[in-house]
Formats: structure tokens, sequence, C-alpha cells
DNA sequence: AATGAATGAGCGTTCATTCAT
DNA sequence: GATGAATGAACGCTCATTCAT
């Protein structure tokens, strides 16, 4: 692993539970096992890292939508939806940080950056919304599903409970998580059927 | 408003929005028009004020659904439930500085008192889960909803439906937020129908 | 002393001996026998206390020229010159660090603030053209100074004499400073004469 | 130009502009399009730097009084020394940068390398004096200047207003620098007649 | 209840410099 | 001759907190 990388990797760690205000370069630097120096070698800034880990979590996104919708291709509407589910918490699950500044960098990006921020995080969101509108819209076209609906209603509600998973507030020590999404999926699908 | 809370409102606004790391007793006492020095009459240190806000949030909360099952008490379950997601939504337009706080305080409570306010946390989403509880229990026993529906289940997924309203992402420029939550609420309520 | 005034103090010393840039605020403290944050309380910033710095010495400088126009209000034109340029001398050669502060800040100030001190520099300049303004106008009325001569030159070279004295690079090891002065004026006075 | 004097160039401005604490090797290489590293090829470190610019200076100068010197010879001493006036003029003008490098070496070099700057800095200065020296001495010998005039003293006079004239101060939008110069000199000259 | 002065620790960043390539 | 990576020290400044008044 590059010095670049290893800086990136604690960084988005410091970054998902210390908060931007809370994670400090002597913290990341030492972590790391180089001086606070060093960083500069690698990153202009402290804002610099954070938009840098934005976008290796861009990219990461970008290719893991990009993967799902040829792997998920084959597959029914219904089939397709509910391991997109099951996908995402599975991904939340392994890439715990990454999940954690994702959700942050959304609801409050750092103040100074926040533009930036926001403009670059509309990326991974529009791939996930692409990747819903692309099964929603097969599946009317398919007859899966009512035409009757609204497609860009369905991919944000949908969007919506991807988010409820990733978070994992819903789920408590008394709920199975299987259950759980296999019941949300379940009521959502049954929902919008005929 | 008193000094105590005045540096409660001005406290509540940073942490939610510059974070608890980012957050400042120079700033907040500079907003609240005293000196730092002053905070320090009122309350012992930065982490006094954090949980005070948070107790506020509690006391705001419990009240809130309070209110909410006696006013709802008299409606069927299901305009109970839809009622709910509106007021939920109106709230959390409100009180965006509280609704945020909340989210983040769930997400990555400040280090240091991590478990102090994860205890504290667990009340309100109680208060929530109760009067959900609450509500679904009646359904059933009315059976406007199918018996075969393990409640804390469907707590648990429309609790979940709750938080993609007050976090607010599901909404963009292109839908409606309150045919949204129609039709957000329509799916639910049909998916767990006969 | 105040602690204002202690840090003022050591403030122009270095300001001067080691330039802004060169100046630090750690050597500041250190010999004002406080803290770096204290400093802090008493200042903004280090551009602060060199303007801060700079406003002493204008007021310092306004005081002077006003004592001294009041001295020599009585003497005739020549003796009022004479006495200036050796009263300049004394003051230069007691307070060092102000005349290099003073010489520096007008021949580069800090880039940052260099229209402010640009600005500022100039009250006390003007102060002492305005006193040899004076002194001159006087002196031509009195008959003392043919008419022919143009004030604002006389005065803008006398200046030149003034800051030649202050600086001090005209004297040397093998020249009296006092017999240095009285030759240099004694030059300038014959050399404008009838 | 090579890269050892493009960086004597920017180092000299930086120097000038900034003063030595103020001038840093990462702007320097960045103005020379270069690394910093590549400073280190050519010099051991900033005082290396500053010394060479120095001596550049020093060269420079020692050229210019030398050139002076021949250009002048034929001159009668009273347009020889108002010619001088005027080419050092000129030459601040034309050399800002220079200038002010100069005049700070002079008033207060960096604290490290005093002893050297100091050693260093009186070469140029004794070119001048000599050229000076030189000048009058031709005068007294051939009677343009009365005999009773100490030299070493009428040097250090004159070597006074080259300082006023290349600092400038004396210039301000009001007046006409060719005229003050002039005026200057005029005084000068017939101040020290018979 | 409120303040001004003070502080030690830490902040993000830049410094001049070194070294292997 | 030139570079990129690295460093310890120092930079100006802010932090949360204390204390006498």
């Amino acid at each position: 692993m590059t010095t670049r990388e290893n800086i990136l990797k604690h960084s988005l760690h410091d970054f998902a539970f210390e908060g931007y205000g809370g994670a400090s370069m002597a913290k990341i630097a030492e972590k790391s096992g180089i001086t606070k120096s060093t960083i500069y070698s690698h990153f202009s800034s402290k804002e610099d890292i954070y938009l840098a880990v934005l976008d290796q979590f861009i990219h990461y996104s970008a290719q893991l939508w990009k993967d799902e919708k040829k792997r998920l291709e084959t597959l029914h509407t219904e089939s397709a939806l509910r391991e997109t589910l099951f996908n995402v918490y599975k991904n939340a699950q392994q890439n715990r940080a990454l999940t954690i500044f994702w959700h942050k960098s959304m609801i409050s990006p750092p103040a100074k950056i926040q533009a930036e921020v926001m403009d670059k995080i509309s990326l991974p969101v529009q791939n996930m919304k692409d990747f819903l509108t692309h099964v929603f819209t097969k599946g009317i076209k398919s007859g899966e599903i009512p035409s009757e609906h609204n497609v860009p209603y369905l991919v944000n509600i949908f969007f919506g409970l991807v988010q409820c998973i990733t978070l994992g507030h819903i789920f408590d020590e008394n709920t199975d998580p299987e259950k759980m999404i296999e019941d949300m999926f379940n009521y959502f699908w049954k929902g919008i059927g005929k």
C-alpha cells in the first residue's frame, strides 16, 4: 500500500467516526505511521484529503452499481430489487466507515467545502438512482410492475429503503436483520403490486 | 429567553451543523452575545452542554409523542399512521437543527460521551416505538391489520420510514414531498394488508 | 506596565530587528513573560499587533512634533532647523527600535497589510512635513530665507536630511556625529541663503 | 538564464520585498519554476543564497562605480557630482529590488549572518565612498571646492544625499523628482562654495 | 450571573533541510 | 542537475477550561 493510500484509509476512518472537525492530522499521521508534514507531501490540505476520500468513495460506488447492473440483469424485477437490498446491507456491514462517511457527507458536509461536497456526492446518488430507474422501467415494461406507477417516485422511495438499511438504525437486538429486510421488501413489493 | 436557553439554542445549531468537534465554545458564546466564561456559569463543560441539548430533545420528543398519541387516539389505524408520517415531516422541516442533531447523535455520538449519549438517545427512540407499538397493536386488535404480522417488525420498518422522511434525502426537486409521503405510506399500508 | 504594553514593547523590538516575517509570536510571548495564547487575549492577530505598534508610533510622533513646534516657536528659523536636526538625532539614538520600525514600515510594509500601513504611516510623515512647512514659511516671511524658494521642495529636501540622520548610515567611526550634523546643516543653510 | 541565476533573481525579489524571514524556499522555488530540492543543488542553505545575492550586488556595485569613475573623469567636479546624483536616481528606479535589498541589509541584516553581511556590505559602501573621495579630492586640488573642507565629512554627507535619493521617500506626487534632485544638489554645492 | 485575563494543549500548516534515486 | 518523499521544528492561531473579581 502506497503512503497516499495509507493516509486515505486512516482519514476515511477518522472522518467517519470523529467527523471532519473531530479528525486531526496528527492522529491520521500517527495511525499511518508517518509524520504530519509527510501528509502535506501528498495532499495540500485537510479539505483536500476529505475530497480525495470522497472521490475514492465515488469511484467505488460507480463500480459497485455498474457491477450490480450486470449481475442482476438476467433476474426478474422482484428478485433484482430484493437482491439489491440484501447486497446493500452486506456492503454496509463490510464497509462501515465508508457508509458512515457517505451519510455524514450527505447530512452535513464540512462547512467550508459544502458546495464542492454536495456537488460531488450527487454522482453516487445518481448512479444508484440510474440503476433503480433501469430496474423499475424494465419492471413496468415486462408487466411485473403496474404501469400506473411513476418511476421517479418509485426510485426515490426505494432509495429511502436503501438508506434505512445502510444506516442500520432499524435493526435492534430483538429483530433478525435478514427477516427485517425480507419483510421490508415484501411490503414494498406487495404495496406496488396490482 | 434566559441565558441558559440562549446558550442551548445556539449550541444545538452548531452541534447540528458543525458537529460536536466542529462546534466551539467561542462561537457559541459569540452567537449568544455573551462571553465564554459566562457559559461556564451555566454548564460545567462542552460535554455538559451537549447532554443538556440532548435532554432538551428528549423532553421535546417525549411531549411530541404523548400529544400525538392523544391526538390520533380516535382515528382509524390507517389515518393515524398516515398522519404520523406527515406530522413527522412537518416537524422535521420546522426543526431542521434538532433533526440533524438527533441523526448525528445516533450515527456517531461524540467519542468521549458515546455511552451516555447512546443510553439517553434510546429514550426518544423508545417513545416513538412505544407509540407505534400502541397503534399497530390496536390495528391488529381492530382487524385493520392482519394478525399474522409481527408487531416489533412492523414497528421497526415504520420507524425506518419515519427516518427516511426526517432525513429528507429521498426528496429532490423533481418530486413533490407530500405525494412522495402519500405514495410511501400507501405502498406500506397496501403491503401489510390482506 | 500592563500586559498589553509589555507585548507591544517586545513586539516593536522584534518587528524592528527581525522584520515582520522574522518576528514570531512565541519569541514575543517568551520575552514578555507570558504564553502565546495570552497574546490573543489582547490582540486578534500578528497583523493586529503590528498595526497597534504603528499606532503607538504615530501617537508618539504626533506628540513629538507638537512639542517641537511649541519649543522652537520663539527661535529664529536657522536655530529652529539646526535644533530640529540635533533633536531628531538624539531621538533616533534613544529610540533605535522605533526608528528602524518606522523605516522598515516605509520601505516595505508587511505585504498583507501594505495598504493599511501605507495609509497610517502617511500621518507621522505629514506631521513632520507640517512642522517643517510651518518653519520654512515663517522663515520666508521673516526674510531669513529668500522668497524665491519653493516651500514644498525645501520641506522635502530637509525631510531627506532628517532621514539620513535617523538612519545613521552617514556616521562612521572616523566622523564625529555632532560635527557631521553641524556641517550638513550649515551646507544646507548656506545653500538656500542669498 | 541559468538555473542559478534564475534562483538568485527571484531570491533577490523576495528578500527585498518580504525580508529574509519572510522569504521562503518554497515560494522562491515555485517562482523559479523548479523544486525546493533543486535549489539545494545550487546553494547549501537559505543563508547561502542571501550571501550570494549580496555578492552579486557587490559585484554589480563595484562595476557601477568603476564605470562611473571613468565616465565622469573628464567632467568638472560640479558636473560630476550632479551627474552622480542623477545616475544614482535612475539606477534606483531601474533596480528597485536591488535598492531595497541593499537598504534592508544595512538597516538590519539577518540576525544569524549579521557579522558576515555587515562585513560584506562595507565593500560597496567603500566603493562609493572611494569614488566620492576621488571626486572631492580632485575638486579641492582644482580649486573648485574650498580647501578648508574636510573630505571625509563631505563624502559622508554626500553619501547621505545619495541614500535619500535611492530610498525615494523625499519624492511625493507634488514634487518633480528631477527638480528635487537639482535643488538638493544646488543647495549642497552652493553650501560648500566660497 | 457575568466577566477579563490567563493558560497548556492542540489545531492545520509551512519551515528549511536531507536523502535516495 | 534535478526530483519526490520525508522529516523535526516552528509557524500563527484556536481549543476548552480555570480563576480571581
